[in-house]
DNA sequence: TATGAATGAGCTTTCATTCAT
DNA sequence: CATGAATGAAAGCTCATTCAT
């Protein structure tokens, strides 16, 4: 457990070079930019395939067909390259959760919802996946400084406390379940199947990643989800499979 | 047995300037060696910590207290250390698998046990979890031509689905699940919390390391899983909380 | 052009871990390049003096007084500057020889001359003798795989083919020499001179490479070809053949 | 020229190691030996294909199925082997040139003889010819220091010197041609063949190493050989020197 | 903004040689 | 004589980063 904690620091024994000008210079007018949106979009595709320390910054600029000198223009280094990367998958996730509007359905319903989001969420953006992953391999330090991932609060949260909630009242969900945990289980049972995607075809000789493994898949968890806070045995009575 | 996974081929008398013979002299003898177990304890921290690609060879050497030629010498090159890390890895979980005796104990009791094992083991063994995700990463790669890996069928599967019959038969689990999905299902509540723990932290500000977040989170786990199995409301009547 | 024979296909976006592409961004403008033309002529020099295998990258860098990783950034790998060089040496040759205006020579004339720009040549360009030898011991792998080499035809052997014919035409030299067997015992005499010079020199312990003894050389090849040339009209019936 | 001289110490940058012992234990009981034996010929095919840089004493060994350190405990260090490479060839071929018997044919038999000798072996042992090409490579500098080879002196000269003079004598050949040139001619027009075999085959777009072109070339040499000493009566006359 | 050229520092891998038994 | 294990010292190659224009 100590172990954990330990070697933060100590292990980067990362490439290091000199390390001169840090920051890249951030005048307003390259916040927004066509080839520094091109770059975001062929890192992510790098980082999410090799993780920070096995992609390339050569190949990324090929990748975008923009000169790799520009990389060092916009962002200052790899790292930051990264950071923005993660930032943007973020925001776009975010921005998704967003949308979702679960008030306005009835707490069955709205679960259902949820988890079915959450599902085709990871699934379609296998990257989000796998740069998260990532990330926490490395023990979230980028993340950690980082004000803009920091700031969003996810509202997914409120959004499964709520719902929760509203279900208990209403009798239909069984009470004691911590909302903290449940959107961890919500978020477990999508993401693990999308991360762990080929190892799991290995051991059960199988292609998830096909439309009916999917689908199987995404009824299971909705299923398992529903079945734990509703109570199995009457499952089919209450709700209509998606 | 050794000598069938060596160059055995690549005898031939044509110079092969490039990348001549890759696989260490697998003698027999080399099989079990002190040495070798040394390198391959070090190389699963790095390799856990960073990934293939950010581990460092002389790092893995330093920490073993090995002369790093050594590790070419056993392994032939850096990939196939790794790799015999992740057959390690999965031998080891195959292992404590098997000595898992869930059939004497009464579905319930089993499968709580199960699922208890599995977060038990992947929170004791975040090495584990963390080369299965940076493997997944990388396609399974290396697990795709491990014949190790792939042979050694886990007996979870068949566990899940005795233990899931077993309980289906005597009316306390409700019918309709699928083995593998629940399988899958129970692998994710637990692997996820362990691999994804640190962005987990900054998203709720709560460090889910420490002994009462793991102790909530495994209560909430096996809760969850019998929840769904047995229907929540009569949970508390039925199984007791370990 | 040089964009035909990069990585173009390499841009898989499969990661090739273990060697990735190998050939250098062959832009256009790199083609001709001070720093390119110093790496060759050092190159050439190391190469003829230890070959392929005995050479290493390093003193080519510091003999050209440039930074080694240039090396790898124009040429990719060592082999490839390697058959840079003798592609050069190659081309230089090829260069010499179409200078040679034979044509308006009578035949006689015309292969003395031939004869001795080739002993000139091979003794004062040791670094293609050598070359070409180290070559040879590789089975010619690199020649073979040189488009550069393989379609610059030498126009050595017309010009012996032609003079051969002239010369006998004109009754001055004796029929039925075939002019490829003419050329390379042409070639024969002056290279061998100058590749095994060191173990000639060992076994008559003579200086092969003084002034005096080279001139020597120079006058018997001269004369040993022609003498063959002009005096086998009596052959047939002196000598039989074995 | 002068380049030539200058850098046979200079350029040794070869991996150099501690160099602790350096003789081989010189016990008499190890001079004939087949483990020894074995090395040899194991170490000649390596040399000649890869010269001495291009060679691994791990493939050496592994190709004479000896044990690697028997290496050195034979021979003490890889040049040595090397050495005892040459000097095995250098017996072989002298032991073959004695075997010669000259003296009993008439001038134009015996010279006719001789260099189909020298034609045919340097064609069935490439290996010869490959090894002492990357020994001038290096300036002979093994050869050199062997007291082996520069002790026995090759018969071959005696036996050109003397056919040649019988030749003269009877009338049969021309006058004024120097036994040394003479010789080194007749090495140089087989000895190129098989040591550039390959680089020609590229330039003539044929295969040199067939029987057919082989036996054409045979026959060409003793051909050409033979025209230029006996048809060398009217040389004066007809060509000047240039 | 854009780009080709250049570079320092380090990484994986190789290889001759030696040790220990 | 034989053999597996071990090692020092490079060698080839990689890669983030910077320069110059």
């Amino acid at each position: 457990m100590a172990k954990t904690a330990t070697k933060a620091t100590a292990k980067t024994t990362v490439r290091k070079t000199k390390k001169r000008s840090r920051s890249a210079p951030a005048t307003a007018a390259k916040e927004d930019n066509a080839s520094r949106r091109t770059l975001i979009e062929a890192a992510k595709k790098e980082f999410a395939r090799n993780g920070l320390f096995g992609s390339r910054v050569d190949e990324i600029a090929k990748a975008a067909k923009i000169n790799k000198q520009l990389i060092y223009y916009y962002f200052g280094e790899k790292d930051n390259l990264y950071l923005a990367v993660l930032e943007d998958v973020y925001t776009d996730i975010r921005a998704h959760e967003n949308a979702l509007d679960l008030g306005s359905l009835d707490p069955v319903a709205a679960m259902e919802k949820l988890v079915g989001f959450t599902f085709d969420y990871v699934m379609d953006n296998r990257a989000f996946v796998q740069l998260l992953t990532n990330e926490n391999m490395m023990e979230a330090k980028h993340v950690k400084r980082s004000k803009v991932i920091k700031s969003t609060h996810t509202p997914i949260v409120d959004l499964v406390s709520q719902t929760l909630s509203r279900g208990e009242a209403s009798g239909v969900f069984r009470p004691g379940i911590a909302p903290v945990q449940l959107y961890i289980s919500i978020a477990a049972l999508c993401f693990f199947y999308s991360a762990n995607i080929h190892t799991l075809g290995i051991l059960f000789d199988r292609d998830f990643r096909s439309k009916s493994e999917m689908a199987e898949r995404r009824a299971h968890v909705i299923d398992f989800v529903m079945g734990s806070l509703i109570g199995g045995k009457m499952l089919g009575k209450i709700h209509s499979r998606s």
